[in-house]
DNA sequence: TCATACTTGACTAATTTAGTCGGGAATCCT
DNA sequence: AGGATTCCCGACTAAATTAGTCAAGTATGA
């Protein structure tokens, strides 16, 4: 049960950019230097970030991508989901709602994962990318 | 940020023990049966839980796996951290107390993980093997 | 003594992660 | 216009992790 680096490079690329973008656009090196990313999987995350929505991009001289969204309003759970890192603590098939093996009914245990992954879906929910900015974190 | 089979595994074993055997002995292929587990694998989870005190093993005829403790007093973070599923959602190097990355300073979102980790603790020690046997569960 | 069941370490296939690489397209500055 | 800069995008890959299997051994009870 661990978090992966694209979840957590993503949400530190938008803290930086939330606090350093102060309207300008930043280029993706600037971020990728000041927070030590590699840049060529930044891109990667930026790409679904701007599909997603959470950021435009301004090409060319002096380009780069600014929030297009405010920060207080973008949720750490939005985030980890808009680039591919879901909060998977159960093992059911979601498509065909089958449970954890063979049947539709659900194992023993399946209501203390769902319950595990509810909380940790709260927690990332009330959390705002201004509020990391800030340093208003629990 | 998924679960593992070896923490689902584990605590579903431990559940089953934990409701079907009423202080006889189980034998791990009867648990993997009906839980329909591969037995091999378990076998090394047990393995684990013995040498950490969770459950205690008879040989022979007849023999199997007790629980060795109270159900009531095994919290669901105490299996997990046995067996080697640790919830980590930082990427401190815990040891040499560096940050994420290079210097000792925390990154911007480390107490943001952190948080997420200690909420996740504290939900799982809330639980214990008798709360999910006797779906007390959220 | 034989079947049963735990004990243990070594080994492996498949999957996922964490990236890299290369070429292209838009934009601005001079 | 031309070049520098920056985003755009897909394909590819090395390393790590997961999720197991397998085989050989040991203790116990009927
Ligand atoms: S985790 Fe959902 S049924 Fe087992
Ligand atoms: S996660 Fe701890 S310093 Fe970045």
């Amino acid at each position: 049960m661990k978090l992966g680096t694209k979840g957590r490079y993503a949400v530190m690329a938008l803290v930086d950019l939330a606090y350093y973008g102060q309207g300008k656009p930043l280029a993706l090196v600037e971020i990728a230097q000041r927070q030590s990313l590699p840049i060529s999987y930044l891109e990667q995350l930026f790409l679904k970030l701007r599909q997603k929505g959470f950021v435009a991009s301004t090409r060319g001289h002096l380009g780069g991508y600014t929030l297009a969204r405010e920060a207080e309003t973008i949720r750490i759970s939005e985030i980890l989901e808009a680039i591919g890192e879901p909060l998977e603590t159960t093992r059911c098939d979601k498509s065909s709602s089958t449970g954890c093996l063979g049947t539709n009914a659900k194992c023993l245990t399946h209501a203390l994962w769902a319950g595990l992954g509810a909380q940790m879906h709260h927690y990332l929910q009330g959390i705002s990318l201004a509020d990391v900015c800030e340093r208003r974190v629990i």
